[in-house]
DNA sequence: ATAGTCTGTTACCGATCGGTAACATTGCTG
DNA sequence: CAGCAATGTTACCGATCGGTAACAGACTAT
C-alpha cells in the first residue's frame, strides 16, 4: 500500500500564538487528541500513525508520548470519546419527544439523515472500528460490543414503550435499518445513498409491529 | 497462455483464474491467494502483511512476488474474487424462485441468515473493505462502489418486479436491512444478533410498499 | 533572578513493512 | 540423462512503525 495519504497535510510551522489562558492545562494534549479523533475517523485506526497525528496537530511525537501512554491508549480514548458524543447526540435527538417513543425513533432517523448529508460523514465510528480490530483485542472489542448492545437495548426499550407485540423484534429491525444507514454511507456520497429511504421504512416496520396480532 | 512470465508485465490485470497443472495439483499462487483471502477477511486488509500471508500459505515472500505484482494487486484480486463469489451466492439463492421476486428477496435474507450463523462469518467483505480504504485509492474504492451500486440496482429491480408503487424506496429499504445485517454481524456472535429479525422486517416493509397507495 | 514545568527538537532504537537480488533446490519433460 | 521452469532460502534494501533518551528553549510562579 504505497498510496500517499493526501488527506494528511504535513502541518505547516505555525508559531502557535495562542496565549495560555489562566485555566489552560495541557492544551497540547487536547490538540493532539482532537486531531487523532479526526484522522482515525477519516482514515481508520490502522491507517494513521502516531507521527502523522502529532505532525498534523502541529506538534511532534515526543510531545504525544508525554500525554498518552501508547497508541493503544489513544485508540481506547478515541473510542470512548466517540461513544460519549454518540449518546449525547442520541439524547438530544430524542429529548424533544419525551413521552412519544414512536416520534423519538423517527427523530433519531431524521437526525441520522441530517448527519449523513454532511461531507465529512463516514458512518459510525464505533462500528467502523469493529472492522479493523480483531477479536482478541479485548479492551477495544468489548468497548464496541457494549456500545452496540446498548443501542440494541435502547431501541428495544423504545419498541416496548410503543406497545409493540414483539418489542425485541421491532427493536432489532430498527437497529438493522440504523446500522444499514451507517454502513452504506461509507460508499454512497452525500445524500444519494439508500439512507434516504430509512424513514419510510422505519414507519412501515413500526406500523407492522404495532398492528393487531 | 496467459501465465505470467518472469518479465515485468505491467498494466495487465490478471483475472485471477485458477491455474492447475494437468495432474490437478494446486499451485503456489492459488495457495497464497486462498490464504490471503482468508486472512484479509478475518483480520482486515491493513491488518495482514505479505510476509504473514506467504508464511501461512507454507511459502515465502519471494514466491509471493513471483505471482503477484504487489500487495495492491493482491488486494484488488481479493476484492474481485469476493465480488465474484458474492454474486454466485446471490444468484443461487434467487434461482429457486424465477418468477416470484418477493420470494426471491425472502430467499436472499434467509440465505444471509444461514451464512451469519457460521462461526467464520465476519459480515460483508466488500463493505468491510470500504472502511479501510481511503477515498483516494481509486481502483479499490471504485470497485467497492460498483459492487454496492449493483446490489442497489438488483434490489430495485426486484422491488419493481413486485409491482411496488415506490420501487426505488423499497429497494433502498431492503438494502438498509441487508447491510445492517452484515454490519451488526461483526459484533454480535453467531445467531444472537439483530440479524435474526431481518426476515419479518423484510416482509413488513414489502407489505407496506405493495399496499394500495 | 531562580526554579520548575511544559514543550519543541534531534537523534536514535528494534521491529516490521513492502519489495528485490542472488543462489540453491526441486521436479517435470524432452 | 540434460534442460528448464517453478519453488525455497537467505540476505538485504529503504521506509515506516511504535516508542524513548537527551537536550534546548519558553513560560509561569515565587
Amino acid at each position: 500500500m504505497n498510496s500517499e495519504k493526501s488527506g494528511i497535510s504535513r502541518g505547516g510551522e505555525q508559531p502557535t500564538s495562542i496565549t495560555c489562558t489562566p485555566g489552560g492545562k495541557s492544551r497540547v494534549r487536547d490538540r493532539i487528541f482532537e486531531t487523532a479523533c479526526d484522522l482515525f475517523y477519516r482514515h481508520g485506526i490502522h491507517g494513521v500513525g502516531v507521527d502523522a497525528i502529532a505532525a498534523e496537530a502541529g506538534s511532534n511525537k515526543m510531545s504525544f508520548y508525554r500525554s498518552f501512554e501508547s497508541k493503544d491508549a489513544l485508540v481506547t480514548a478515541y473510542l470512548r470519546e466517540q461513544e460519549r458524543e454518540y449518546w449525547a447526540w442520541w439524547d438530544t435527538a430524542v429529548a424533544r419527544f419525551p413521552d412519544n417513543p414512536r416520534r423519538q425513533v423517527e427523530a433519531l432517523f431524521e437526525a441520522q439523515l441530517e448527519i449523513a448529508k454532511s461531507t465529512h460523514c463516514r458512518g459510525c465510528a464505533l462500528g467502523n472500528a469493529a472492522v479493523e480490530i480483531s477479536d482478541d483485542e479485548d479492551v477495544l472489542s468489548n468497548l464496541v460490543r457494549a456500545y452496540k448492545e446498548q443501542v440494541r437495548n435502547r431501541l428495544h426499550a423504545m419498541a416496548h414503550a410503543m406497545g409493540a407485540h414483539d418489542a425485541a423484534g421491532l427493536g432489532d429491525a430498527l437497529m438493522l435499518l440504523l446500522d444499514g444507514g451507517y454502513f452504506t454511507r461509507l460508499v454512497f456520497p452525500l445524500g444519494s445513498g439508500p439512507i434516504s429511504a430509512a424513514l419510510p421504512a422505519v414507519r412501515a416496520v413500526i406500523d407492522a409491529y404495532l398492528a393487531a396480532d
